[in-house]
RNA sequence: GCCUGGAUGGCGGAAUUGGUAGACGCGCCGGACUCAAAAUCCGGUUCCUUCGGGAGUGAGGGUUCGACCCCCUCUCCAGGUACCA
């Protein structure tokens, strides 16, 4: 939405209300929280949906109303402030309002809610700037004190959170100080900052940290945590207050008004027809029916929400001519009334269209199918499960399909997918756990986030309406001067700037954009694939850099494991097609090369369970060089090099294996193992060290002792050079790694 | 504003437990092969250097025999988020 139009098509819009449907996710809240302790998710993506979920504990407060029966509800965190408590605030939308404002201030209030009313919430947060507000005329009393206090109408207070209404702390809420500031409304302080009167300072306000209680009566000097649990109790023992969580997280829109999705299983009936279809014990009707019917009032008469029973499922969308919006917001489906009437049998389920006459009897009843349709969710929440039982006609799943195969053992996707579809399938599939459908708690125990692959590296040239080019550091706007795209030979690197070589005063912004089509950046695999094969390209995009990181795309650097792939091919097989004659039909005699391929081996193993696949291509490419360098080596060791290649370049390696008398596939062969008596030398290297610094190195035999070590290392030109004049304080040794001289 | 990551050669990155910083690859430089090119192979490639060494992982400080790694302060970049009482 741009200026109250539409994006798209320019429309004005409006705010509206509407029958919706709502999932009750805020039921799994604390269950949603819970859950986390067992999932291997990245820290930040557990506190991402912590956050989201929003859970507060505090108390709900209650204040009488001056010359009103009624009683305002407020949510507060901090129960230890009721002292400070100078003003109320209610929404603009609490159903309060109009009771509270003073005939003198009606029309303030009036012209105020009409305002909030037209401003979208986006809006609302963000003329966050100033503050406005209206004095109702009316005052609460304070439970805690029987302070007479103000209650104003600001739009700083959702509805949609908490009660709707809260007790204004100024001196101890960012918020509250700033609107009393404008308002000229009393700011008095009641928790002490403990950091500054330690300091003898005074509390700087507004300060909204915990601490100690002052101005509260027989409450101060009690710290702000003791004070909250005092206070607390003191309102329940009068039924003024209660302890009480909050959460952030809303009930779930689930209703579209749109053609397209899952219409939702529901005709609308009377209540006769509704109380009739349950009556009977074996009513299709029951399986579905809600404890309490669900209905709306439309023209004066009751609607209740009947259920489609299990034997008319599934409910399809009609085949219609157009989707065109029926013009009242209400989904296009609306419009298509031979399928949205219908009659109804409400002993057997049975469901005619309306344009059939209705049938005899008096079981058959009208009815008016539901018009809202459901959002894509509806199939992403549980799609993992149903992949592993898709023709199952009764179940999402069954159960015993659902504990063999379990959840998924890793689910790979973007960051931006935590507060939406890894939340809502969560809730979707604690609540398939809670009805016995799935037999694991939670659907994705393992999460990882894929970074972006951006554009190639882009040099751009700023320059001025004069053509006169500019240094990058001195634009702020890049839509006040002319871009020009530079390639890599014009310019060069200045210490940490890039700059033009033709004139280095010139600073050239460098980095990598998101592929997109508007800069025209992206990258089409198709042509990677033809011009350097699947495998290369499937090694390079694992080669590039760790899985979550965000990469700049180079596609010269494809050619790096496309060599690879052909040294590889040229090793195993000639020229003529022959097997390299190199290769020998023994087992492995090159110790050290055997050495490398156990290592290679453990290294690959272990990398592949991190996901740190940038690393196994390195490792597999220095096991490569390494067969190249050396005259021959057993066709055992290509075998196990190509099936740690396999996951990672499964063609070339299958390839190659049937070329070596492979019978079976190399996908069906077991993993090597590594054996960890091939992995230690006899030798090892000791960097030597004087003070720290690197003063040469030093094979010794794995079993050498510290005195012999030291003995030799002593003996070494540079070592002496180094600790000439200089007494030996300390000698450090790291068997099998360094030995550091501390000499002063 | 707040929260979370991150910063290492010309570039992507490696260093998994505090123990040789720069693995592996790209690019670049030099050479071999070739009539030539492609492909391939060999050598070099952090910076400075008086060739002994010295400096160096965004900046500054600290802990340690030893710090890319731990602690403090700051800069910049990226992502998320915002009247939630």
């Amino acid at each position: 939405m741009i200026d109250g139009k539409s994006e798209r098509g320019d429309h004005p819009v409006e705010r509206r209300k509407l029958r919706q449907w709502v999932l009750k996710i805020t039921a799994y809240a604390e269950r949603l929280l819970e859950g986390h302790k067992d999932l291997e998710w990245p820290e930040s993506s557990i506190r991402l949906q912590k956050n989201w979920i929003g859970r507060s504990t505090g108390a709900e407060v209650q204040f009488r109303l001056e010359g009103h029966d009624e009683i305002l509800c407020v949510y507060t965190t901090r129960p230890d402030t009721l002292f400070g408590a100078t003003y109320m605030v209610l929404s603009p939308e609490h159903p309060l309002v109009d009771k509270l404002t003073l005939p003198e201030q009606l029309g303030d209030i009036e012209n105020y809610k009409a305002e909030a009313a037209k401003k979208s919430d986006l809006e609302r947060t963000d003329l966050a700037k100033d503050k406005t507000g209206v004095f109702t005329g009316s005052f609460a009393i304070n439970p805690i004190n029987g302070a007479k206090v103000p209650i104003w109408v600001a739009d700083y207070v959702v509805m949609s959170y908490g009660t709707g209404a809260i007790m204004a702390v100024p001196a101890h809420d960012e918020r509250d100080f700033e609107f009393a500031t404008a308002m000229n409304i009393p700011i008095q302080q009641v928790i002490e900052d403990d950091a500054a009167s330690a300091k003898n300072e005074s509390t700087q306000l507004p300060f909204c940290g915990t601490g100690t209680m002052v101005n509260s009566d027989e409450y101060t000097g009690l710290s702000s945590s003791e004070g909250q649990a005092k206070v607390i109790a003191n309102l329940e023992s009068r039924d003024l207050g209660s302890a009480s969580v909050q959460y952030k997280l809303r009930d779930w829109l689930f209703s579209r008004q749109r053609y397209w999705g899952e219409p939702f299983p529901v005709t609308w009936v009377s209540k006769q027809a509704y109380e009739k279809a349950l009556a009977a014990e074996d009513s299709p009707f029951r399986e579905f029916a809600p404890e309490e019917p669900i209905t709306f009032e439309e023209e004066g008469e009751v609607r209740y929400a009947l259920p489609v029973p299990a034997n008319q499922l599934p409910l399809e969308l009609p085949e219609v001519e157009s989707y065109e919006p029926v013009g009242t917001g209400e989904s296009p489906l609306a419009g298509v009334s031979d399928w949205l009437d219908v009659w109804l049998n409400v002993e057997t389920g049975a469901t005619l269209a309306s344009t059939d006459a209705k049938p005899e009897g008096n079981q058959w009843v009208s009815g008016t199918r539901e018009t809202n349709t459901m959002p894509q969710w509806a199939g992403s929440c549980w799609y993992y499960l149903r992949y592993c039982d898709p023709k199952n006609p009764n179940n999402v799943i069954d159960p015993k399909v659902s504990e063999y195969w379990g959840v998924p053992d890793i689910y790979i996707g973007g960051a931006e997918h935590v507060n939406l579809h890894l939340l809502y399938a969560r809730f979707w599939h604690q609540v398939l756990f809670d009805a016995g459908v799935t037999t694991s708690p939670e659907p994705f125990p393992k999460l990882l986030h894929q970074g972006m692959i951006l554009g190639e590296m882009e040099f751009t040239l700023y320059s001025g309406a004069e053509g006169n080019p500019v240094s990058s550091d001195t634009v702020e706007n890049a839509k006040n001067f002319t871009q020009k795209s530079l390639s890599e030979s014009e310019v060069e690197k200045v210490g940490d700037s890039w700059v033009l070589k033709e004139n280095t005063a010139i600073k050239i912004d460098a980095r990598s954009h998101k592929m997109s089509k508007s800069r025209g950046n992206a990258v089409n695999p198709d042509k990677l694939i033809s011009s350097f094969g699947a495998d290369a390209t499937r090694l390079f995009l694992m080669f590039l850099g760790p899985i979550e990181d965000m990469k700049p795309w180079n596609t010269k650097g494809i050619e790096g494991v496309s060599r690879f792939l052909r040294r590889l091919w040229r090793e195993v097989v000639t020229e003529e097609g022959q097997i390299n004659s190199k290769l020998k039909d023994e087992h492995e005699t090159n110790k050290a090369l055997e050495k490398l391929l156990h290592e290679t081996i453990k290294k690959v193993t272990e990398d592949i369970e991190r996901l740190n696949f940038n690393t196994v291509v390195s490792q597999l490419m220095i096991l490569l060089n390494q067969m190249v360098k050396v005259e021959s080596y057993s066709k055992d060791t290509v075998r196990v090099f190509l099936q740690l290649l396999n996951p990672m370049a499964p063609h070339i390696s299958e390839e190659l294996w049937k070329r070596l008398d492979g019978t079976v596939s190399i996908s069906d062969t077991p993993w090597p193992w590594f054996d960890e008596s091939k992995l230690v030398a006899d030798e090892v290297k000791i960097v030597l060290q004087v003070n720290g610094k690197h003063r040469g190195e030093l094979m010794v035999s794995v079993d050498a002792s510290k005195e012999d070590v030291e003995a030799l290392a002593l003996n070494q030109e540079r070592v002496q050079n180094s600790i000439e004049g200089k007494t030996v304080r300390k000698v450090i040794y790291v068997p099998g790694r360094i030995l550091n001289v501390v000499a002063i």
